[in-house]
DNA sequence: AAAAGTGCTTGCGAACTGCAACTGGATGAT
DNA sequence: ATCATCCAGTTGCAGTTCGCAAGCACTTTT
């Protein structure tokens, strides 16, 4: 049961579904972080997400149709799922990203990816979006490159964290 | 006085800024409606913003470096202006307007906008964000294009809205 | 002098947030 | 079979924020 938008803007449809402090959060870690379970997200996160918000975004999520959820019962461990919907969020975060990067303080060891994304070519991004749709939808890949995105992302920032110890 | 963020990521410092159902809405009024008074951004905002959510984001849009504000005492009109930092949110804006369009529904007229942005080329970006620093910060562009990037925009619009009559 | 316009502020009930403890069930080791 | 642990959340509560309507102090226009 949706309720009505505010208004018929494209931009203020987005921001009434990632416009809150939590949401973004959340899905930049299934995103980024490749976390898919309850546990994994309220016990990893950065922030310190509480756990009735994390279970009230990730509700709020898949009505969106950003996630999708295994039907695990009560006690089994649920699986969150990025839908194509939730996938194309990821040039938002890219945006998002390059913005914080440049206009706040932020710790060299969490900014790397946003650099990475930020600096490299436009066809980072497709790529790694052909990556989440081959893990969270089952599509394989046509073109898959010898060094994949987020192995490259991955990289980037295990350099990064070995130079500052 | 800037409380501390709740990470290092570049992401999470961008959605302490402007992750919240009225900041972009604001700035998005700001950039592409050409408001600059309170007044206006009151009275022709179509989601129907109250005046003292509009009276707090704008001041926080101030304290975060987004927007300045001239020293118009009480009671004279103060103008609000683009700082580079807000200028900068235009990718950010164009990246959830392209979901936006994509995933939810929209109405033709006020989507307009999202759809030249999320088609055009990458350059109407950088463009549109010439334009605005040369209204907002009195720099004069090096290369005016014969018919402006806002130009077109509102070309486009005003096509839709004559079809729709 | 009066009316209209300026950017806000105030008061108040409703909704949302963040913290801590707790729940009902599944899973694993003894 | 039993107990401890893990699982995805829920519940209660105090504090904060939201949204609405009205009002305020001041300037500009008529």
């Amino acid at each position: 049961m949706r309720k009505e938008p505010r208004s018929g803007c494209a931009i203020n449809a987005a921001v009434e579904v990632l416009g809150d402090s939590w949401t973004l959060i959340v899905l930049r870690d299934v995103i980024f972080g490749g976390r898919r379970h309850f546990r994994d997200l309220l016990t990893q996160n950065d922030e310190g997400i509480a756990s009735n918000i994390l279970a009230s975004r990730l509700r709020k999520l898949v009505e969106a149709g950003l996630l999708s959820r295994d039907d695990a019962t009560r006690g089994q461990k649920a699986t969150y799922t990025l839908t194509e919907a939730g996938i194309q969020t990821l040039p938002v975060m890219v945006a998002l990203g390059a913005w914080g990067l440049q206009h706040r303080p932020t710790t060299p060891e969490l900014a790397v990816r946003a650099r990475i994304l930020a600096e490299g070519s436009p066809d980072l991004v497709g790529e790694l979006m052909d990556e989440l749709r081959e893990s969270h939808l089952g599509v394989t890949r046509e073109n898959p490159k010898s060094l994949s995105a987020s192995e490259r992302l991955q990289q980037a920032y295990e350099a990064v964290q070995s130079q500052a110890h």
